[in-house]
DNA sequence: AAAAACTTGACTATTTTAGTCGGGTATATA
DNA sequence: TATATACCCGACTAAAATAGTCAAGTTTTT
C-alpha cells in the first residue's frame, strides 16, 4: 500500500511552490536543486499537472510554473487525480460484468473495500496544499 | 494505491471460513473453490496467517484451518500485518538518517504523509472481520 | 543570436507482484 | 497398515508496474 513516487514528488514540488512563488514563476530547475528531485522527472511530472490545469507554464528565460489555484484551494486530490494516481485499493469495478473472482456477483469483501476508498478519497478531499505548509520547523 | 492480491485474498478467505465454518476446520479446498482463488496461492497465504497466528491448522484428512479469533475480535489490521502489508504509503521512516529526498532533514510534505498513515491505518484498526459479514445479500 | 526553460514521446533497467512447482509431512479412516 | 486428503515450505518465474533517462525539439527574453 505504497504512493507512487510521481504522485509524492508531485506534492512535494508543489509545496515547494507555494512557499518559493513570489508572485513568480518558479523554474523546474529550482525545484529540482531545493527538493532533491530529477530535472528530468519533473519535467514528465509538470507535464500532466498542466494538461490538468493545476499549474500554468511560462516559457523562456525566467520562465517556470505558476500555481492555477491559491494553496489553500487547491486540493491534494486534484494533485493526485492529475498524475492518475487513483484511489482504488481494489480493480474490480471497471467491467461490472467481472468481480475480482471471475463470479458474476459481487465477492463478499467488495463493499469493505469500496468503505475503505471512501474512507481514503476523504482524507485527499479535505486536505488542501496550504495544510502542508502549516507549522512546518526548519524545514525545506 | 492498490492493495496486493495477497492481503485481498486473506480477508476473503477469512471471511469465507467465518461464514463456512460451523466449529469445523475449512479446508483451502473448499475455499479455492468456492472463492476462486487458486489453491497454491492460498496455501502460501495461509502459511503466514498461521505463523502470525491469525488461523490454525488442523493436518490430516478432513483437516484444514480454523480461525483463532472470533470474527468479532478479529481486527483487519491483523490480517494484513500478518501478511507484510504494512500501510506506509512512502518509505522515508526507516533510515532515519536518511529523508526521502537524501537529505538530513525531513521534507516539507513527510508529516503530511504521516497523517495520512495513520488515517488508513485506524481504518483498519477499527474494522472487525465480522463487520464484513453484515448485511450482505447474496453473495458468496 | 544565445541562453534559459518548457514540451513531448519513446525508451529502459529495476523492482514488485502474482502466482506456480516440487517435494515434502501428518493424520483419519477403511 | 495402506491410502487419500490436506497441510507445509522453500525456490522459482513470467509479467507488470515503477522510476527514471534520453533525445530532440519549441518558445521567449535579453
Ligand atoms: S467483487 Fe469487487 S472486490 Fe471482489
Ligand atoms: S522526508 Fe519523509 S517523506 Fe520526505
Amino acid at each position: 500500500m505504497k504512493l507512487n513516487t510521481k504522485s509524492r514528488y508531485a506534492v512535494m514540488a508543489l509545496a515547494d511552490m507555494a512557499v518559493f512563488s513570489r508572485n513568480n514563476a518558479v523554474s523546474l530547475r529550482d525545484i529540482s536543486l531545493r527538493q532533491g528531485i530529477s530535472l528530468l522527472y519533473l519535467e514528465q511530472i509538470f507535464l500532466r499537472l498542466k494538461k490538468n490545469n493545476i499549474v500554468k507554464s511560462v516559457r523562456g528565460i525566467n520562465g517556470g510554473y505558476i500555481l492555477v489555484k491559491s494553496p489553500k484551494e487547491l486540493k491534494i486530490s486534484d494533485i493526485l487525480l492529475a498524475l492518475d494516481q487513483k484511489v482504488k485499493t481494489i480493480g474490480c469495478k471497471k467491467d461490472s460484468k467481472k468481480s475480482c473472482n471471475g463470479k458474476s456477483t459481487k465477492c463478499i469483501t467488495h463493499n469493505f473495500w469500496d468503505e475503505l476508498d471512501i474512507h481514503i478519497n476523504s482524507f485527499f478531499e479535505n486536505k488542501k496544499l496550504s495544510d502542508l505548509l502549516k507549522n512546518r520547523e526548519t524545514r525545506i
